[in-house]
DNA sequence: CTTCGTGATGTCAGTTGGTGACATCACCAC
DNA sequence: GTGGTGATGTCACCAACTGACATCACGAAG
């Protein structure tokens, strides 16, 4: 595994964030990038697919991570019980890395139509693979879908609260934010 | 309104869908539209802002109305009826257009991942619009956002229904789909 | 210690999406 | 018929990507 300097991608993703925060997504180009990371644009592109998924990099590991979690629930949980397994333990991932990443990240994707667009695909694909390990469970596909919707739906909102809460010593744990959320939910349908 | 031939915008949405269809999106270059349709590259993007938007010209209209629909429910109406109303009415503009055009467009979306970013970018909009449409009427802001994702929910998953349905003749009603689906959700809720 | 293989990177040329600036043409009003 | 106006064509350009090929570091095998 020969290389020259390692972490060729952490540093782009460092970078592109960096840059996408302070000039804006248009006003960066991949080459900005590459130049900073110390890499040429073209292995930009042999670490990413393209402009938009360097911001999107643990997707996958999230999803896998929120799909293990709802398998390993207990076989007498109801699936809107289940899917909330799956939801609150997402925040096992959130808790390793600094809120303040989270933040300066999200802000640029909320500002930006193209890195939106991205996002929702990344939250649609994690619907679906919430439902399909619904499914896996035996659980009837018209309550596995909208079961699953609902859980990204409270991900969404709690995710939305928890960027928007203080940050530092007297901050809030995403988990209770999350917790928060789906009691709100057990309200609305009460 | 001067011009050579109208209806350019038209031509520019038919050549596309035809060619998305016909050799896939990536397989299909904006000359290619341009050149079927009679005009340059340079007029399909004073018509639409990227490759993408082609497919998607009716959307606003299609939000406009149902807007306009949610605002005149009657005032005893609950928020779910209200946005119940609203879905209801997007039959309007399905039923002034062959559902063969419907099916193949939506062929064309469901297998090409910058369409489907696209296309959840669209919805999302719409939910946003639903929201406020029912902040306007006084509804609670955490019960509006829940109403107008429930809304736009029964929407996919009805259109997906009445897509999947056979045509011509023995065709089913878009209408019907949306009642049934939104049937479905109260039988879930209970 | 040398050689060799392997994987990551650089280089280069090319296609395509997308935009700004300017010229041009059809049509309408006067 | 003259002039204004809006839609279109033309041209030049940048940036996102991609394929092909060369190259370099490093570790393994001899």
């Amino acid at each position: 595994m020969g290389r020259w300097e390692p972490g060729a991608a952490g540093r782009l993703r460092e970078a592109a964030l960096a840059l996408y925060a302070e000039r804006g997504y248009d006003g960066t180009t991949v080459a900005d990038i590459a130049d900073r990371a110390g890499v040429t644009a073209r292995t930009f592109f042999r670490h990413f697919a393209d402009k938009r998924e360097v911001l999107f990099a643990g997707s996958e590991q999230l999803e896998q991570h929120m799909v293990k979690a709802l398998a390993e629930a207990p076989a007498s949980a109801t699936p809107m019980e289940t899917v909330a397994a799956a939801v609150l333990a997402s925040s096992d991932l959130f808790d390793t890395i600094p809120q303040e990443y989270s933040r300066r990240r999200q802000a640029v994707i909320s500002s930006t139509p193209e890195l939106r667009e991205r996002e929702l695909i990344k939250l649609a694909t994690l619907t679906t693979a919430l439902t399909q390990a619904l499914l896996d469970r035996g659980v009837e596909p018209d309550v596995a879908a909208l079961a699953a919707e609902t859980g990204v739906a409270v991900f969404r909102v709690a995710f939305g609260r928890w960027i928007a809460a203080p940050e530092g010593p007297d901050g809030v744990a995403f988990a209770d934010v999350i917790r928060s959320t789906l009691d709100n939910l057990s309200g609305l349908t009460a």
